[in-house]
RNA sequence: GCGGAUGGCUGGAUGAUCGCGCCGGGAAAUCGGUGAGGAAAGUCCGGACUCCUUGAAGCGACGGCGCCGGAUAACGUCCGGCCAGGGCAACCUGAGGGAAAGCGCCACAGAAAUCAGACCUCCCGGCGACGGGGAAGGGUGAAACGGUGGAGUAAGAGACCACCGCCGGGCUGGCAACAGACCGGGCACGGCAAGCCCCGCCGGGAGCAAGGCCAAAUAGGGAUCGCGCGCCUUUCGGGGCAUGGCUGCUUCACCACAGCGAUCCGGGUUGGCUGCGUGAGGCGUUGCGCAAGCAACGUCCCAGACGAAUGGUCAUCCAUGGGAUUCGAUGGAAUCCCGGGACAAAAUCCGGCUUACAGGCCAUCCGCACAG
RNA sequence: GCUGCCGUGGCUCAGGGGUAGAGCACCCCCUUGGUAAGGGGGAGGUCGAGAGUUCGAAUCUCUCCGGCAGCA
């Protein structure tokens, strides 16, 4: 394990259990196609390798955790290797940062792009979805 | 050694660490097992499997296929052979039935494009106009009433002769496509069927978003139109005739009897389970076969997702590209640094085809050069 | 995943074996004091790509490439 990660990153997730909702269901996948909608006219900050769309949730709205996060890699992003591998980074990259970045109520959604997400140093992956939460996040 | 032909295999390896889908155990934490391809691709063919059509036969329409024999569940696939074309050769390529059943087309050029004939020209007579003989030569074209040579003639012509080609006939070899020699005919028969067509063979339609089950919700539907609620007989069992049901028609069988069919309007759902992996299955051995393949025996169980699982990072090694230094200086070898890993990911499942593919490996064969 | 359809000048489309066309747009000229309209002339095409059939292919056949639509 080389990667620079910043403190905390990479353990177990604390943040959010702490608030109480449950470590196991901390963060669940998005896979309707209504809150990909929802998510897309919200706010979006893009990055080299990837665009970030997140939308604070509305209080009444039902969800089984605190944070959902989706994954969109369309044909422009390339055949089906090429799509599947921009997804895996992508989620490799939520599962060690969106523990301890993310707000509770929010969707996020990460959007893959071409040549970008695949080629990138994974380092440089990894800030720009920080970079990309923290301006969303003000 | 150089150049080439064919067939087949492989498609980075190991480890560390953090993770993913599915299956199994467990109350849970979690543990164990397992997890992409030769093309998974394109969706071009063929099937299995489902649903629709009451079943069978015949005819017709439409579509596909097409040398011969074999393989196969089937095929437009594969194997072996034949023929034609290409190559010095190994070998490669070919949708390769029928053009004397009929119709159609063959632009331009050319005298003439399939059925008659003659533009320049050749020969004879003649000063010439012209008359007659002939189709060798020129020219046009993708293609011009066999080709080459001889003999012959005024010039010429299968009118004659030899060889080749073509047509017909039987014979021999072969299961056959076809091949071979022989005899006969002096030659009539241009091409296109991936134009219509003829002949032979095959094919019902739709597709896993097929289809089945469950749950929820609303409705328990409405309107219009068409054909109908049979007839005769009876010993009350039935029989006959109509009518409707064969997604073209006809015939036969069977079924149906009071509803059936068509169109339009309105309402609900975007959930779950199943189909879903023991199969025309893989591997090995033996036998049969030139081969594709088939048979017997043994052995193994090998992805099952549904916004869709195999990854992220790092190290070393391997193949490979570039640069530097040293040794050797003909090829090359060693060390260090940097770069860097083909095409492409199951989506109901099989058999093929087609297309994409860095590099590496193996086998067989051919030509040339050298040596022997 | 399955099933269909379409690729021809810059745009919209004809042409279905024999030298690639029409309308709009573009350029030049005439007309006008000038512009539009009108008239005359002109340029612009690997017919999506590659094989095959044919003497000859935009057209017929096959294989690829790109785009669009439908099906729970």
């Amino acid at each position: 394990m080389t990667v620079p990660l910043q403190e905390g990153e990479g353990q177990p997730a604390t943040v959010l259990s702490c608030l109480d909702y449950g470590s196991d269901q901390g963060i669940t996948v998005i896979q309707k196609r209504r809150d990909f909608l929802a998510a897309s006219r919200a706010k979006r900050q893009a990055r080299p390798s990837m665009v970030v769309q997140a939308r604070k949730r509305k209080a009444d709205e039902p969800s089984v955790s605190p944070v959902r996060v989706g994954y969109t890699c369309s044909k422009k992003v390339g055949n089906a290797v090429a799509r599947n591998r921009a997804k895996r980074r992508l989620r490799e990259a939520a599962r060690l940062i969106l523990p301890h970045h993310a707000k509770p109520g929010w969707d996020y959604v990460l959007i893959g792009r071409k040549d970008g997400t695949a080629e990138r140093e994974f380092t440089a992956l990894l800030d720009d979805l920080r970079g990309a939460l923290a301006k969303l996040h003000k």
